[in-house]
DNA sequence: ACCTGAACACCGTTCAAGT
DNA sequence: ACCTGAACACCGTTCAAGT
């Protein structure tokens, strides 16, 4: 309900269209009416943010290559995180989304870390270095400059080639075999 | 002048005490006279973000071993930016400094990273992956978060320990040896 | 349950004018 | 060059009151 106008206000004017009050003012009512349906401003990109993995396409953890699993996992990801610029810089300022949809897919990556031989001590830390990766580029090709030179900004093919190439980069090691 | 009193509030409140009309407020002045030393709010963000790069220890272009010197410089970054919290914040939504300081790191990398033995068409790369996987952690370690398990936050040390791991498995995969 | 009116305590920025 | 007064066009949030 409210959650829709506010994905169409940031459809439309990006993260800045986003107030409260604009919001407010799309569904006809007062500003402080939201504060009937939602706790807060803050509450309200929480819910956002979560209801976009919902997008994500999970591999199941029995896929019969673990290590290509997770690339189609963590590529998906990034694929969904840049078809939303406007999101990827709310997931960065929030530090990434906790709702259900995130606990479950971290589930299904530690799945498929442990099936492709990473130790269990070690699965928690590859899946967090591998969601940096993630989210990070997503941001990089959304915003389009860690480059430090801005002369020459990468355009959203050569990103996702950069995305891709680091991933195998990750995959490489922390499997412990050579980047294929 | 003006940038110290920035930084100053930054260091008292967090990022969201760095008002323009704070900044008046502390200097005894009217909020509007910033703007006869700073063009726009985001003006002075960009000079504050490559200030701290300052700080940043890079070892020299010829150092004996080029891997462990990337590992030195990036270890480096990590530490001055999770020392300034409030700051990785500010990167995020900029993704990246570009002023002068961040040009000179990008370039001290490029170097090391050649004489690792990088080809010339993935230096580039190779210097995207290890900036995103160190800004990205930093940003994990001062917001303590990306976890899909929040009831069980990681630590200073831990996170620290995470980047580590994760920088030795890029450096791994870059160079296309085991990782160490 | 859901809304309104009114208010509080703020923002960044611009413009014209002063010294 | 550097400052002020006044204003513009906004914010998120709370409180008391209405239906």
């Amino acid at each position: 309900v409210v959650l829709r106008a506010a994905r169409e206000l940031l459809a439309e004017g990006g993260i800045d269209a986003l107030s409260m009050r604009a919001l407010a003012g799309r569904l006809q009512v007062a500003p402080n009416a939201i504060y009937s349906h939602v706790e807060s401003k803050t509450g309200l990109l929480d819910e956002l943010l979560d209801d976009t993995l919902a997008e994500v396409h999970a591999p199941p953890a029995t896929a019969r290559d673990p290590v290509a699993a997770i690339a189609r996992l963590m590529t998906s990801t990034y694929d969904v995180l840049v078809a939303r610029p406007d999101l990827v810089a709310l997931y960065l300022s929030r530090q990434g989304a906790r709702g259900p949809n995130a606990i479950r897919l971290g589930e299904r990556m530690d799945a498929l870390l442990v099936r492709a031989g990473v130790t269990v001590t070690a699965t928690a830390e590859a899946r967090r270095v591998l969601i940096v990766h993630t989210i990070g580029f997503a941001a990089f090709a959304t915003g389009a400059a860690i480059d430090p030179d801005p002369a020459r900004p990468i355009s959203a093919t050569e990103s996702r080639r950069n995305f891709d190439r680091g991933l195998r980069w990750l995959l490489a090691g922390i499997v412990g075999a050579p980047p294929g």
